[in-house]
DNA sequence: TCACTATTAGATACAAGGTATCAATAACAT
DNA sequence: ATGTTATTGATACCTTGTATCTAATAGTGA
């Protein structure tokens, strides 16, 4: 669904997402959605807020991050201090493999973890309605390039 | 590791923790270690402030919970709407699976998600270093009690 | 094109949750 | 008992938001 249409650019696709859910085109959003467009990994409202003209209102850019989410354009990432960041997501649910040493994210894809905590819940009784999942460590680039040594 | 001694109380086993990492035995320790081994489920450090004398420092609070998750006696927990809670942990690393209806949460067991994970980041050349996860969803008591009903 | 109305924006104040600083106090090893 | 060091609590401060409100404006349809 989000960011499915290859032929449209990133922020065409965020100002795309906004118009189908109704809500109205306006010179904030697009804006916000041509600086989102722009980044090349996960950032933060605070970090995007910073690359934007400062006559936009703070509670605009958090409203409009907030609407991205559940608009499924954006997904939220947990980094492991706490920080929470925001990236483009291509697919519905899904987790991420954050590489601690470069800050780089990349989905956890052919991992049946659904099924495995499914399974898991019913042994105990419990029925799953959601979970929260983040995978920190070395990327491969870290690793072939030395910056994981001790 | 931690509370592994059956023999004595939560309070008192969180105070052997601290004594056993050289820190010093003092009343406002002793008194949240009361504190916390009465509660009865996981509890945030504000709420847990408001069952205290208010004599006793904000500042007291929050850095005695850090150093009792640093010394794995405690462990944070994730609630679905982004609360932190805390909880006694009985075991080194482990994940829990939390119900959004009564708040009750279990340590899950008999899943070998580690494994999983470690395998399927291999798969992306990711060298697994850590990794956050929380389950939500609705526990054996509330299912049976028809609290779950839509 | 023009007005009408519901959305939206930005200013501002507020709030939760947590940390930095620092002088005063208290533990505890000797 | 004393001296050193860890610890405390007050205070100020910070980050990351949210609530509220008025002004502006997008989209609708006349
Ligand atoms: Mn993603
Ligand atoms: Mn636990
Ligand atoms: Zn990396
Ligand atoms: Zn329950």
């Amino acid at each position: 669904m989000a960011l499915k249409k290859r032929n449209l650019s990133a922020t065409e696709q965020i100002l795309e997402a906004l118009e189908e859910r109704g809500y109205r085109s306006t010179a904030p959003r697009r804006t916000l959605a041509a600086a989102i467009g722009v980044q090349k990994r996960h950032f933060t409202a605070e970090g995007l807020r910073r690359q934007l003209p400062p006559t936009l209102g703070r509670a605009t850019v958090y409203r409009t991050l907030k609407l991205l989410v559940e608009a499924g354009v954006l997904c939220r990432v947990m980094l492991e201090d706490g920080d929470l960041h925001y990236q483009l997501s291509h697919r519905g649910h899904h987790h991420h493999l954050l590489c601690v040493l470069c800050g780089s994210s990349q989905d956890l894809t052919g991992c049946d973890i659904e099924d495995l905590l499914a399974a898991t819940s019913a042994r105990h009784g419990f029925e799953l309605s959601g979970h929260w999942l983040e995978v920190y460590g070395h990327c491969r680039d870290c690793i072939q390039n030395g910056r994981a040594a001790a």
